[in-house]
RNA sequence: GGCCCGAUGGCGGAGUGGUUACGCAGAGGACUGCAAAUCCUUGCACGCCGGUUCGAUUCCGGCUCGGGCCUCCA
């Protein structure tokens, strides 16, 4: 097997992987903040990192994969006078935060398994962390922190080379950033918040007592602690959006290496993690997938149109998890055409038992090819051609097929086997027709066309695609019908 | 204003110093009563101007255009 190569956002160079515990890979991805329903933007993060992780199992590595669920301390902005988001949405919908925690946790868990992601080792819930978050924080607090009204702040000059993530924190850079609504009293522009304290007199929904007062963690700090008790520092890899590279991770680090060398950078890696990888963004013309601009693509409205969702994770791997990508529903379509494709392809394997042997000259070319490309940097548009190929390849044992095929998509994880014409059917909530009356339309079609009724059995099929209806005769797998998106 | 990234056929999207993936759409064929679906085949591109080179889409410089970040975002 080609020796694994990924890209370290903090060398910004590509890295064979070596496992910090031989035979193992300990992953952290930074996971969502439950006070919205995720986008499908949000989600490309976690395909990302499940092709990661299904990468590293397929290496032979026991993988843990840790997700967080951040469900407090994340600011609406930087500038530390934000309003905890989820403590807004609790406000705005005059819920409990634990219940809006709760919602959006569940609705996130929904189109991870609709995405065919596999679980994690652990959930973890930032909120479950809060005695460790305090203990780490008191830690470093006497040689990294300092104390104003508002809470217990990091000060970024204390520890080497911060920033050296974003690689662009010059000085002249946190010049501009503190010109945004800073906090009286900070050392350094970029300081921020590790513990922030409930103002006088008030009463926040989510609080704890802390040597700093009631009040609650910063969200850097939660990612720190969650990876340290988790996984260990360090540990293997950090995943998470390319937005990340340039504030949350940079201070997820300095608090790393506050905590484990005294701020000191005795090694380039005691940041925490060996490896910190990031994935770009899923953009959309009309501008960029922003919940703050109220509507935005949640993958239920896909399904709603008829898509499946895998048709979405298909569209993810055809570009690389480093480039963007640009989202269209023209381009969702041709990714749902080319996935039925594959599952017709994988159906006509379906009576064949996988063979133990998953080798065949016939197949070592497009093996070769898929084993060098999800290696180099999980290359997943040509790891996909690969699987195609082995689709394509004729007059071979269907069970060495089966196998070969398998042991791909256990890497690209698009369950080609399990998907069924019936879970295809995604009813399109605006359809106007329902099952029981196409497969009575056409029936009665099946009769005219026996009694060489054409006229009659083409009006039944007009009616039919007029109402949106793909009418499929020949279809060698007997698919018959389907709905179009 | 500062920092960074990109520019590939109709669309999406890989990759490469010399024969330029792949998918979708398009075209042709097989199949079909005719279509559709399916299968087979197939046309189509490397922003502009210089430079390096025997040779550049690929390397270097400039330009133009587009995008991202510096508020929140995966």
């Amino acid at each position: 097997m080609t020796d694994l190569k990924l890209f370290n956002s903090l060398t910004r160079e590509l890295e064979t992987f070596t496992p910090v515990h031989e035979g193992e890979a300990r992953v952290y991805t930074c996971g969502p903040t439950v006070y919205n329903y995720p986008h499908i933007g949000n989600m490309r993060a976690y395909v990302f990192a499940d092709i990661l992780g299904r990468t590293l199992s397929f290496h032979g590595l026991k993988l843990t994969h840790i997700i967080n669920i951040t469900d407090v301390g994340h600011l609406t902005d930087d500038a530390d006078e934000g309003e905890d988001k989820m403590e807004k949405m609790a406000a705005e919908k005059a819920q409990s935060i634990w219940d809006i925690a709760k919602h959006y946790t569940e609705a996130y868990w929904a189109d991870i398994e609709a995405l065919g992601i596999r679980q994690p080792a652990k959930w973890s819930v930032a909120t479950d962390y809060v005695p460790e978050m305090i203990e780490f924080a008191k830690g470093i607090a006497d040689k990294h922190c300092y104390e104003l009204d508002s809470g217990l702040y990091f000060d970024t000059s204390t520890v080497a080379d911060y920033g050296r993530l974003a690689r662009a924190m010059s000085d002249e850079v946190a010049e501009q950033v503190s010109r945004i609504g800073d906090v009286e009293g900070k050392r350094n522009a970029a300081d921020f918040a590790i513990w922030r304290k409930t103002p006088a007199g008030e009463t926040r929904q989510m609080e704890w007592d802390s040597p700093w007062g009631k009040g609650a963690p910063g969200w850097h700090l939660e990612c720190s602690v969650m990876g340290e008790k988790l996984l260990g520092f360090p540990f293997d890899i950090h995943t998470g959006g390319i937005d990340h590279r340039e504030i949350h991770h940079p201070n997820e680090i300095a608090q790393n290496q506050a905590y484990c060398c005294a701020g000191g950078l005795s090694d380039a890696r005691n940041s925490g993690a060996n490896i910190w990888m990031h994935n770009n963004f899923l953009v959309e013309r009309s501008g960029k997938m922003s919940k703050s601009s109220g509507e935005f693509l949640r993958l239920q409205l896909l399904i709603d149109k008829g898509f499946h969702p895998l048709a979405y994770r298909l569209m993810c791997l055809q570009a690389h998890y480093r480039s963007e990508l640009e989202f269209s529903w023209e381009g969702l379509e041709a990714a749902l055409t080319r996935l039925k494709r594959m599952v017709m392809a994988a159906t006509r394997l379906a009576e064949a038992e996988p063979s133990p042997v998953a080798e065949h000259p016939k197949f070592a070319n497009c093996l070769k090819a898929f084993d060098e490309a999800i290696a180099d940097d999980l290359n997943t548009p040509i790891a996909l051609t690969a699987l195609e190929d082995a689709l394509a390849v004729k007059k071979v044992d269907a069970g060495i097929k089966r196998a070969v095929v398998e042991s791909m998509d256990a890497v690209l994880g698009l369950g080609l086997f399990d998907l069924t014409r019936e879970a295809m059917r995604i009813r399109p909530v605006s359809a106007e027709i329902s099952e029981e009356e196409i497969e009575a339309a056409l029936a009665e079609r099946k009769t005219a066309r026996a009694g060489k009724d054409f006229a009659k059995s083409d009006a039944i099929r007009d009616e039919l695609v007029a109402k949106g209806v793909e009418v499929m005769d020949g279809d060698p797998l007997g698919w018959e019908w389907a709905l179009k998106v």
